[in-house]
DNA sequence: AATCAAATTGAAAACGTTTTCAACTTGATA
DNA sequence: TATCAAGTTGAAAACGTTTTCAATTTGATT
């Protein structure tokens, strides 16, 4: 069925040299003699010979080729965030396999196996949480590990992410500048460290720095989904919020459909500030303002350390944080 | 550096068996007495022994994993599509090599090659295009591939598709029964196929039908990008457009906001029908009138396609078409 | 011409599985 | 009890590379 496979040892046979010798000119090993070299590498193109990367693997124990964890591929957010990844493997002659986890405990720790099955050389892993049992699996799995876009509240793996809390605090504080009192807060789940921990902590802070009560009653808890969004609208009147600092983009396009086809105003009756910055800020009307997050670096970014990581070269931050921003749009004052 | 890892070997001294049982039972193969897979799966569990994929996939030919080509992950279109292939995939038990081609022939040319390098089972290839040089590398391939949402005028390859030329038509019929005379059409490059062998070639029968002339100054070809649909509109006014079928969804996105930014009302002043059925369509306002297209089910039809294929069962339909619809939304009357 | 270090090469042992084939057990049947 | 088929097992040969180490060649230096 296959058609017949042309090895290093064919390549050796005709060149009249060794298989050592042959895998050092594939390799670009220097030693070799460039008269030979070019005695090699003509059998190679005559003969179509292509290195068999998994016997490679085995032999090498090297497989260039990386896992990567993402709960949705269709979300654009962690697309973002693969893009960056795959862009930066490339360059360093990676390959990416990649998986979506459906933020689904059990398959995360299935599929790390079969990651560790396959013998990548290093995981990406994204997520909003790590659960006890993700973690242990990231103890004992002998490859090194990043985490985008995704916090470690017990700070032991290595991470690319931005300071969620300033971010929110920041955005927080930029409606009620505007005169909101009444501020909600939307979020997917508080189960979730990076909501509980990191954003509704920057969220309590500003409140407290503008002198303003918590009212639990503002806390959204939601999937990060569009129609969770849409369907928030009555709710949020009932508070009487007229503003919301949102933690994702489609939640976020949500919410204001959901105000917007109400028949209120967004920002005249109601602000919003969204949490992703992706392009989807740009399509919805009015645009949404947005804390600003470089996606596409923390992907990049996360990859590159994990190259580094690969190499045991050594590295100066294990949890990096990029900078983030504060966006100017149409959905607030 | 690596902890010493647990091979077959050592299971098999523990378990006082030989490694050729140990492989029985880790692949579940019948031919082993009870008590004897038992001793062995006592053994396993108690060095929490795992099989190295890398060794299993040279000596059985076999690595379950294929390759996936995708244009972008970031674009919403193909990565509804890569998330139907990825869940077949698993369940079928493989994993996804993905990776990022920017339509970059050459680009193509070289992940190609590296896949079929690292042995996957098989190849899902997305894209607007073939060129002839990836056309070749398809040729020379010893392992099945599929097409998803990528149309080959050559009819060579197996592929999964709708039929663009009866929607676009049908798309168009629609916008010239409401009065339209000056229908647009925008579409990414018209070196494709896909748009000037299909989608151009249904919307020159529905003008034909329709009794209209066609005008190629209502052509707009431009790439699919939600910047380059904005810019458009003063070009579409030029040529007194007052509808458009539009190629992509980000793309029709921007040419809804050009429009509705530069003051004019739609659907009242121009119609709009995008092709893709992205969530983003119920995102903008108006939402957006759409070709139906099961994006998730191409990518997954095309994935269990490439299984049949892979275990060379028989395949009753090489080039697979899935039904598509016309979904009214608010940007058509 | 002899010497020695550096450059170049090859033989063969990994790497960790699957798979083939022959040998050995078992238990039922005559 | 002898016979035989079916059920279990193991030895060893793949699978296609990389890598180690020793052997050989080369070329400059005395």
């Amino acid at each position: 069925m296959d058609k017949q496979t042309v090895t290093i040892y064919d390549v050796a046979r005709e060149a009249d040299v060794s298989m050592a010798t042959v895998s050092r000119v594939v390799n670009g090993n220097p030693n070799v003699k460039p008269a030979t070299r070019k005695k090699v590498l003509d059998v190679i193109e005559r003969l179509d010979y292509r290195p068999n990367a998994v016997a490679r693997g085995l032999a090498s124990k090297k497989t260039t080729t990386v896992g990567v964890i993402i709960p949705d591929v269709t979300n654009i957010y962690f697309s973002a965030l693969a893009r960056g990844i795959d862009d930066i493997a490339m360059m360093y002659k990676y390959n990416i396999i990649l998986t979506n986890s459906d933020e689904n405990g059990r398959k995360e720790v299935q599929v790390l196996n079969t990651l560790m099955a396959k013998q990548v050389d290093g995981i990406v892993f994204m997520g909003n949480d790590i659960s006890d049992e993700v973690r242990k699996e990231f103890e004992r799995a002998k490859t090194p590990i990043v985490l985008a876009g995704c916090v470690d509240d017990q700070d032991q793996m290595p991470s690319v992410n931005i300071d969620y809390t300033a971010a929110v605090e920041e955005a927080t504080k930029n409606l009620i500048d505007h005169g909101n009192e009444r501020v909600a807060f939307v979020s997917g789940s508080l189960d979730y460290p990076i909501n509980r921990d990191y954003r509704l902590k920057g969220y309590k802070q500003a409140l407290k720095k503008a002198g303003l009560r918590y009212d639990e009653k503002l806390v959204f808890e939601t999937d990060y989904s569009y129609k969770a969004g849409q369907l928030l609208q009555p709710a949020l009147q009932s508070v009487h919020a007229t503003a919301a600092v949102i933690g994702d983009d489609e939640l976020a396009a949500g919410v204001m459909n959901g105000v917007t086809d109400a028949g209120l105003s967004v920002p005249d009756d109601f602000e919003i500030i969204t949490s992703n910055d992706t392009k989807l800020t740009e399509m919805v009307r009015p645009k949404m303002s947005s804390i600003t997050q470089p996606l596409y670096d923390i992907g990049a970014v996360a990859m590159r350390l994990l190259t580094k990581l690969m190499n045991s070269e050594p590295v100066e931050n294990k949890t990096v944080l990029l900078p983030y921003g504060l966006m100017k749009r149409a959905s607030t004052h």
